[in-house]
DNA sequence: GTTCGTCGTCGAACCGGTTCGACGGGCTGA
DNA sequence: TCAGCCCGTCGAACCGGTTCGACGACGAAC
């Protein structure tokens, strides 16, 4: 494998000739750059990773710290990670990947040993046992999710109190006066997903203050059990009009449970998700439905780190916590409620 | 940062008395041995990676390449990845992911930069554009998917034959005599995803053989398209009784398509479908279906590829090619076709 | 015709590990 | 008692880049 010790043998350089020929940090004749080049194409040289990492302190590699836990539905996670991948990519870094269960290790595996320039962690529980690690790091990181300390890093994540609400406004809005909204199972919750009771509660406030009924039940996130808690929710509140899904396990078997029981949305019941638009389509679910823009936030949170990482940011700039606004895309599953 | 100078210094030994007795490559008193791992704990030391890479030309980092193109089905994907990940990191290594659409650049940069130990690919078509470049590359090459050409790496894949020829001797010993087989779009198969003919050419033939008819068509992979397709079908083959499925978001969309029809499974039809117990679990899809195993590929593909990274595969050991026995997993959907 | 500044290049040091050869001290065996 | 060997340690070199300071040549300004 070439060297820049052999590029610059067979352009008739010194070594540092041609790591600036290279990098244009200094001056270099004309004749001599297109020697160099010359002789890189010849060689075939790539710089050695390693070795510059060594000599200027940088990877251009990102690690992502992806949890893929038992009880997690594990199409919606995919999502995130392409969109940190990809936009990663674009701004010429590399993607260092943990999957293990064990995300503290991952992560200090990573940042002890530089092998990244910063660490993007999803999933984020709201007392994220990988934070206090994170923070002692020499390296910037962004996260997606929103935990309860924000302090040191950079945090991006959905609205899911706005989410709520705009959920509990729509169908209100429609006439339904009684919903039922169907959460991530209880442990999700109890492990630290704040967004589950984030969304849940803004949902209640909303719909005392707008005088209506709203059942909150969890369900579990592994088919087939979330099925027969649908039917069980069904069941138990045969006067709810509306039907609020914040599981996406919940809502890939939704359609099926519907078809057992005979009814149809909208005309049998209104339904609103909460997921994105890509897994809408994966799993054929023809519900309108809070996007929940994995890819998008994903993409800032890369954003925001690359700029933190290449200094753009000012040495001492604040930390960011940004909040994607929900949005309803309509795919028609709510209407009016049945009259009776 | 403490560097290995730094642990020498507070066990008042040389640099390079610190590292052998962190590496145990040379023989050192217990008493020195003990101090330097106390200074290691006391100042929290971890070896710098890209250092270590360049000392030793190795970097523990497996280069994992993942295409999500349009016309795929990324769940089926995410399988593959996490099989790979998590073998990787019980032998020590981590994962380098790459997912952007040219994977001749992901790769060629991975290799020739030598960012990594070794090359996982997945998703190879028949006549795979990166196939080339990872045989010139340094660095060993493990595949999940079968070339035409498999010289210079080692190959893993499921016997998609045997597999086609399992789903047609299956429905055939129940009583079957018209069965219908839905691949992956048209266009998977031109850009080189010979496993889609590898089962259908198999299937075809044990039907020619036992004399029983097969309708073999394309569906698309994408909802909802996927279920218009596969109501034509159905349409166009009244007399079929069973359904043969080798395409996961046409399994996905099978139970609707179904319901809408007001046909059930096995009474009114056999279905066998082809894909992994992890994705009939995600999408409740209640079919007897071959195992595509995919964690069990991505770890043997991982398993392999580090035996060669560290040499105990003999310096030129030949390479290997194996394929996974397909088996059937009985979810009950098959029955001997109903007499009328 | 000096002097000064700029341009282009080079040598050397450094990043943080690993590893080879050398070397002193203690033990063993003749 | 001395040669020879093994054990434990050290210094130096090396991996392959980047970067700093120095320096010669050349052109411009006075």
């Amino acid at each position: 494998m070439a060297t820049i010790g052999d590029v610059a043998r067979v352009a008739g350089v010194s070594r540092s000739t041609a790591s600036y020929a290279l990098s244009g940090k200094r001056a270099i004749s004309v004749d001599v750059r297109r020697r160099v080049e010359d002789a890189v194409r010849e060689l075939g040289y790539t710089p050695n990773a390693g070795a510059r990492a060594l000599a200027t302190s940088q990877t251009r590699v990102i690690g992502l710290l992806a949890q893929f836990l038992e009880d997690e539905f594990a199409p919606a996670m995919l999502q995130y990670m392409l969109g940190v991948s990809n936009t990663a990519r674009e701004l010429g870094y590399d993607i260092l990947l943990a999957t293990e269960s064990d995300g503290r290790n991952a992560l200090r595996r990573m940042t002890d040993s530089r092998m990244v320039d910063g660490i993007v962690l999803l999933n984020v529980a709201e007392h994220d046992d990988r934070l206090p690690i994170l923070r002692d790091a020499p390296q910037p990181g962004a996260l997606v999710g929103l935990p309860a300390d924000c302090t040191g890093v950079d945090v991006f994540d959905l609205d899911f109190e706005e989410a709520g609400r705009l959920m509990v406004d729509h169908l209100h809005r429609l006439g339904h006066r009684e919903l039922a909204l169907v959460s991530q199972p209880e442990h999700v919750v109890e492990r630290g997903g704040a967004y589950v009771w984030r969304l849940q509660n803004a949902a209640l406030e909303a719909a005392r203050a707008r005088g209506i009924t709203l059942h909150a039940v969890f369900a579990p996130s592994s088919q087939p059990d979330v099925g027969r808690e649908l039917h069980a929710l069904l069941d138990a509140h045969p006067g709810a009009t509306g039907l609020l899904i914040n599981n996406e396990a919940a809502a890939a078997a939704l359609p099926t449970v519907l078809h057992e029981r005979g009814l149809a949305a909208p005309a049998d019941l209104s339904v609103v998700g909460r997921y994105s638009d890509e897994f809408a389509r994966t799993f054929s679910l023809p519900y309108s439905s809070i996007e929940s823009a994995p890819d998008r936030l994903g993409r800032m949170a890369v954003r925001e780190l690359v700029r933190r990482i290449e200094g753009q940011a000012g040495p001492a700039e604040p930390h960011v916590v940004r909040f994607v606004s929900p949005e309803l895309v309509d795919r028609g599953s709510t209407d009016a409620p049945r009259q009776n």
